[in-house]
DNA sequence: CCATTATTTTTGACAAAGTCCAAATCTGGG
DNA sequence: CCCAGATTTGGACTTTGTCAAAAATAATGG
């Protein structure tokens, strides 16, 4: 994240030494949980509460500032990165997270084919899988 | 499904009550919650425990014989289908969930272009939009 | 620069979804 | 029919997140 007191300042937020911690934090650690954020911010700034990390993390999704996604059994984790369509990829076993450009430029993924009247805004993909970490250890 | 009875000998699970309500509620309310399926089965046999429920629901899970479903922001959903690779589209405002097929029949899907060493055994989809009912009441 | 006002932050209680554990009960094989 | 092992039950507990009210802070206008 270039200038996150600008970004700030472009939604309409007043800025707080939180926002800026948070949003540092999230830029630094992507697919972080809030309270490994909350951790991160503390080290940086000597405090926060575990709401105020809820506060800034829901504000700024909501800004669309930040992308929130939520694998099956896993808190929801946050990253910088947003606008691209990527998608992510979760390990199984250790629940290691990375990021996957969408398979094919065109995204055929986000287009049901019979999609029963809904309005679709967005096709949300997680692709589940073991890391090669965990591929290794689990080969004797 | 067929015969629950059989499913259960099949996968060399011993048949329960229990589980033979929560196996039959699976069926006949694709995409419950646990508690609805409690209620369910309540109904029917007048009465489980909560765990016997998760008890039961994991077990299954496990054995493949229903799939789990975790939409963000809401519990766990179960269903019987299983097997056929397709995906779901859920209504953001009121949660209703949908079975769709997968765009193509090939599952393009399924395949990440760069997975990362990752070894990939499912990709899940979930399409995320306004049921036609939620889109009618939004237009006033 | 200071006061005002609305927004944020904090604190602590609370809620939902699910798991852990030990005791009681039941299933299936001999 | 009995036994061993698996299942069910009940209750406490954990995790993740939200609600609400009070205290603190940021931005605005004079």
């Amino acid at each position: 994240m270039r200038d996150p007191e600008a970004t700030l300042r472009q939604h309409d937020l007043p800025v707080t030494a939180q926002r800026l911690a948070v949003l540092r934090a999230v830029s630094q650690h992507p697919h972080a949980t809030a309270d490994d954020l909350a951790e991160s911010v503390r080290t940086e700034i000597g405090a926060i509460s575990r709401q105020s990390v809820y506060n800034v993390l829901n504000v700024l999704t909501d800004k669309g500032i930040i992308r929130r996604i939520q694998p099956a059994h896993s808190p929801a984790l946050y990253e910088d990165r947003v606008g691209d369509n990527h998608h992510h990829l979760v390990c199984r076993s250790c629940g290691k997270t990375e990021d996957v450009c969408c398979a094919v430029g065109e995204a055929p993924c986000l287009h049901a084919h019979d999609h029963r009247g809904f309005r679709i805004d967005e096709a949300e993909v997680i692709y589940w899988g073991t890391c090669p970490g965990c591929q290794q250890k689990s080969r004797p």
